[in-house]
DNA sequence: CGGCATCCGAGGTGATACTG
DNA sequence: CAGTATCACCTCGGATGCCG
């Protein structure tokens, strides 16, 4: 039987992949993805996102209430960074006391779609991911350790 | 009439977000996304999940290859983590000279479907993120500049 | 209230050299 | 070939203080 050949990987599925990674660059000298990384892969941009799905129009300190750990300066410095993208967009009301409401903007709320996926698989591999890690750590024990 | 209740926003949505954000704490405090995000969320790891996704069973070099700009400590550093998460597995062959081969676990390939969503997000709007920045510069050019 | 500026330490990242 | 080890950098991110 066909030991390697495309096994149970659809053959359309590499296609994709070779898509994603390949696609006429950036002019940067990137592949999209790996651009979108660079300004997109750390934790509080994600997890802005996912709250500002959940919230709506959430004010600044609301905002920052939601997120466990987040301290006002990355709350800052992300939904800046987010806003230049165009993924959200930021409301300022000339009050006393000044008031901001944050949103996402219709491409904001696309990326919200695979965020959730996102989520979603976190949440469901959760608990296969720690076993794994302590199993790892239990058999390489003492092994590959400096 | 009702403001911002519901508005086009599916409450579904709403009660899946939240779901995602506030799961029974990981014994560590935080989300699982959050969680998530601590170990994952780099520019790295995303691209070697796909590649690998990708390639197959590639070697160690050919994995290098394929990622632009990664050096080789990083794709070790990588690697081994995501070994550490379940989500890759090595195989190492002890012949002279020595062959590692690389292959996504069923936990890796799963992830990997999540992963290409991102990709063909990023693919499909990378145009528009690259102008929103512009515009952004173009109009808080020496306003919010330092 | 909603920021921004500054300082500063910790950790991520790369270059280089070395090993099995 | 497939790493490990060391070092040096340099950005990320927290703490603090000030402003509109």
């Amino acid at each position: 039987m066909g030991v390697t050949i495309v096994e149970n990987q659809p053959v359309e599925r590499i296609k994709k992949i070779g898509k994603i990674l390949d696609d006429k660059k950036t002019g940067t000298g990137l592949c999209p993805i790996h651009d979108f990384l660079n300004h997109f892969a750390n934790k509080w941009s994600m997890l802005v996102v996912l709250n500002l799905g959940y919230a709506g129009k959430p004010r600044f300190s609301e905002l920052k209430n939601m997120i466990t750990g987040i301290s006002q300066r990355m709350l800052t410095v992300t939904l800046r960074s987010l806003e230049e993208d165009g993924l959200v967009l930021r409301k300022l009301y000339a009050e006393i006391p000044p008031r901001a409401e944050y949103e996402l903007t219709p491409l904001g709320k696309s990326l919200l779609d695979v965020m959730m996926s996102l989520g979603e698989w976190a949440s469901k591999h959760e608990a296969e991911i720690t076993k794994a890690r302590k199993q790892f750590r239990k058999a390489n024990n003492g092994l590959r350790k400096k």
